[in-house]
RNA sequence: UGGAUUGUAGCUUAAUCGGCAAAGCGUCGCACUGUGGAUGCGAAGAAUGCGAGUUCGAAUCUCGUCAAUUCAC
């Protein structure tokens, strides 16, 4: 038995909808996952995470909850989901983006990463066999190899470098996964119907904007075979283009029969693009974080609640959100809460932000089911578009 | 009523001997893609309280005036 199960329901050109068997949920396809890299999605309550916004799956990350509270408290307390009380899906990252994006110092050498924590400045080593121990602990549903991430420019020698260094720590990464779900070290282990209980591994294709690498990752990536299989080094730097070129180019060669998963990506506008290359899963920060910072994402396009026009608007963030907070709340009043500084201002918006990608991906489902999902992606561009300013 | 001190951007403060009036916060706007309640970038904003004088040149020196603070009566 498989630790996930995946089933195509319908497709339309490369874009499909499916569904994704977890030892904890369903989940529909195409797929949008919060992020919550601290045992928290920034802001947002798991009641609402449960009940309105119904999200199915969210990120937990490796590297930060390694550095605090540890590993081994996490493992004490029973894993991630006894832990945060989120009893849905959990896909863990490695760690391996965060050590290249977060730290300053750091030594790779081709056991793993030395690198100083940025919260205390302390040394730690992160490596395939470490990472996978932590997502163990952690007990997440889906975990993902350790691999490096090398930036969105990188040249050629260097991204052929990276992507082999990433290739070798794939396979360490299924060799020391294996070991643990056989020692039963997973915390999140469940029986569930149909499904070996275990958790389930993701591989990660690397290799910049430079096609041919691409697909020589790719390669090694299926020849070790994981459980579904990610896209990993896009929209870190390199140009937008390029990402799209990556995935016309990539994801429709990516296996047929596992989710494509599309690593901390995008705008809503990247997510349409993508599914319409065939890729399934994505998580990315722009809701939370933006939400933060008073950056709305609506039907109409981004807005920034900061602007003086809004001082006395009284209409919702997005007219056409059925959210809870676009039903009750003005732009004027939480224009207002941003500028005194008061927290629910973040809380809020992150909310409605993350309202609107998960009704998106509902919306891309049901148009690919009926068939219509060009016609959706053409209006729902469109639209998004209305309020941008002019020539971008 | 008299004396002292202080008046510079919305706020708090810089500006060597008299030599291009700056900064932080705030305001306005932009960025943010496997997290960053962060940060970065850009903009607007000043007759240096007001009026004279000295000087090539005054936020700076002199006189007057107004205001605030403070002390004395």
């Amino acid at each position: 038995m498989k630790p996930i199960e995946w089933t195509v329901n319908a497709q339309e050109g490369n874009a499909r909808t499916g569904i994704l068997r977890t030892r904890r949920s369903e989940i529909e396809t195409p797929v949008f996952m919060p992020v919550g890299t601290q045992a928290t999605v920034k802001g947002v309550r798991y009641e609402w995470l449960e009940t309105e916004l119904d999200a199915r799956i969210i990120l937990g990350n490796t590297y930060h909850l390694f550095l605090r509270p540890g590993a081994e408290i996490i493992r004490e307390l029973g894993g991630l989901h006894k832990f945060s009380t989120w009893s849905r899906s959990l896909l863990t990252d490695s760690g391996g983006f965060q050590v290249f994006s977060l730290t300053d110092l750091r030594k790779l050498t081709e056991e793993g990463v030395e690198f100083r924590s940025h919260v205390d400045g302390s040394k730690k080593f992160l490596s395939p066999e470490v990472s996978m121990e932590v997502q163990a602990a952690l007990g997440s549903e889906i975990v993902m190899v350790f691999d490096e991430c090398p930036p969105g420019d990188a040249g050629y020698d260097q991204t052929r470098k990276s992507l082999e260094l990433t290739a070798r720590w794939a396979k360490r990464s299924k060799e020391r996964f294996n070991e643990l779900q056989d020692a039963g070290m997973d915390t999140g282990f469940l029986e569930a119907e149909n499904l070996s209980g275990r958790q389930a591994l993701f591989g990660i294709v690397q290799g910049a904007g430079h096609l041919d690498l691409r697909r020589e990752s790719l390669d090694k990536t299926v020849e070790i075979g994981f459980d579904g299989y990610a896209i990993g080094g896009l929209s870190v730097g390199e140009e937008k283009s390029v990402m799209y070129e990556v995935l016309e180019f990539l994801a429709p060669q990516m296996p047929e029969n596992a989710p494509r998963y599309l690593m901390g990506v995008g705008t809503p506008e990247d997510l349409i693009e993508a599914i319409s290359r065939g890729v399934d899963m994505f998580d990315c920060v722009l809701p939370t974080r933006n939400g933060r910072t008073g950056g709305a994402f609506t039907s109409r396009g981004k807005l920034n609640i900061r602007n003086a026009k809004f001082a006395a608007d009284f209409e919702p963030l997005d007219a056409e959100c059925p959210c809870s907070v676009c039903r009750r709340y003005s732009k004027a009043y939480l224009r207002h809460l941003y500028q005194t500084g008061e927290m629910l201002a973040a809380i809020l918006i992150s909310h409605h932000n993350l309202a609107f990608f998960l009704d998106t991906m509902r919306r891309v489902r049901d148009s690919i089911k009926l068939g219509n999902f060009s016609r959706f992606k053409k209006d729902f561009l469109e639209k998004m578009r209305e309020n941008e300013p002019a020539g971008v």
